[in-house]
DNA sequence: GAGCATATTGTAAATTTTACATAAAGGTAT
DNA sequence: ATACCTTTATGTAAAATTTACAATATGCTC
């Protein structure tokens, strides 16, 4: 089980990688994961990686693809389930792990050299997300609790790679009426403070529900 | 590896079965599958199980989802990872196979109960391929090579239950110049013979290359 | 050639999307 | 306190798309 970590750092799309330790594989980087344990759901899996890696529980989890290539771990026959993970910037510790001699957020556009197929992996997790992105507003799983606007809109044309005017984005997204406005202002900015919305749960599935989707192109 | 095979008979979307002929679990009816084999790539799996089962190649293939829960099936641990495919009604031949008792097409509004969780595996199986029809016309997999826009239609409404205002839709499609006028008729009919299409599989493939999606509401 | 069943087609209204620029707010520097 | 700087916030008109809606055309059967 292997796990796409993205993170959002400034106008980054980060994903987290960690360095082995030890076995054959030390001194490398790679995504984090694990064997399936025989006594655990495959489904826990993921929840169980990034609890130990960053604290966090309830993470923004999908699976997005199986890599079963014969050769494509050298030592012996392994097939991977590859999940991605939203996390929010905002509260996660790292925390390193025994069998990890380091741990890093590395840019999704200059990822370097990872073991076996992890680059590919991560190739495909990265195309799994902006597809999903363009139709769902998973990306604010990377943001704060409390967001701007601008950060939302930022968020998407990171992720995308793409500009989106301004005027028309927050028109959109207003209308949606998936956003709360929290009547509060971001406090400490040298310039006019912009207004902090949440992501209204409840009301994106409710519309979900219905078959409503959040395209953006 | 579980396989969903989708076929349109009619006006229903079936899936195809098959009722074990021996083993703990004989006489029961379930999902086409087998266990990876350790000399060939898990992504070769589904392609060697429609050859088997029906005779066809280049079937249009694609994993929806991975089922790990340590007591999913009874005897041992087993994870699996589902495929759906989607094949022509046209030019299948169906082959009991040795394990097999029998094999049969059932409306996916009415399927028995199936061994282990493979239900649940069809439910998932179905969402997954309303979702994805939903943005691209992946049902032209399920008709013959060359159809009329009726039987396009009808495809979407089958599969999607929902209806589509025939006048609408064909502008829509037509306009996107995604099909093919063969220029032939549909012979045999008891009525007005309506005109034949092919899908232009290069021209859609061009445009959704550039972000084009075909949706369907 | 009348009848039947399905195929085929257009238009106007409503909605959504697009393009585009200026004013407001709040802190900083003098 | 005022001018300045940076970012936030907002409206409108044109274009494109989507929606609602029904009559005619075609080809066979009797």
């Amino acid at each position: 089980m292997d796990c796409v970590i993205f993170g959002l750092e400034g106008d980054e799309l980060k994903v987290l990688l960690i360095q082995h330790d030890e076995g054959p594989v030390e001194g490398q980087w790679a995504l984090p994961g694990d064997y399936v344990r025989f006594d655990i759901d495959l489904e826990e899996m993921p929840s169980i990686v990034l609890k130990q890696l960053t604290g966090l529980e309830n993470v923004f989890v999908e699976l997005f693809d199986v890599l079963g290539k014969i050769n494509r771990v050298t030592h012996q026959r392994v097939i991977t389930a590859a999940y991605f993970a939203l996390i929010s910037t905002e509260k996660y510790e790292l925390k390193k792990g025994l069998e990890a001699r380091d741990i890093k957020w590395m840019d999704i556009h200059n990822i370097p050299k990872l073991i076996y197929d992890h680059n590919e992996i991560i190739n495909r997790g990265y195309e799994a997300l902006k597809l999903k992105l363009r139709r769902e507003p998973v990306g604010v799983e990377l943001l704060p609790r409390q967001f701007t606007l601008t950060q939302f809109q930022k968020m998407y044309e990171t992720i995308l790679d793409i500009k989106l005017d301004t005027r028309n984005f927050r028109k959109k997204i207003l209308k949606e009426d998936i956003l709360i406005d929290t009547n509060q202002k971001e406090l400490n900015v040298p310039y006019r403070a912009p207004n902090l919305y949440t992501f209204n749960a409840e009301k994106y599935d409710t519309l979900k529900a219905k078959g409503y989707f959040l395209n953006i192109y």
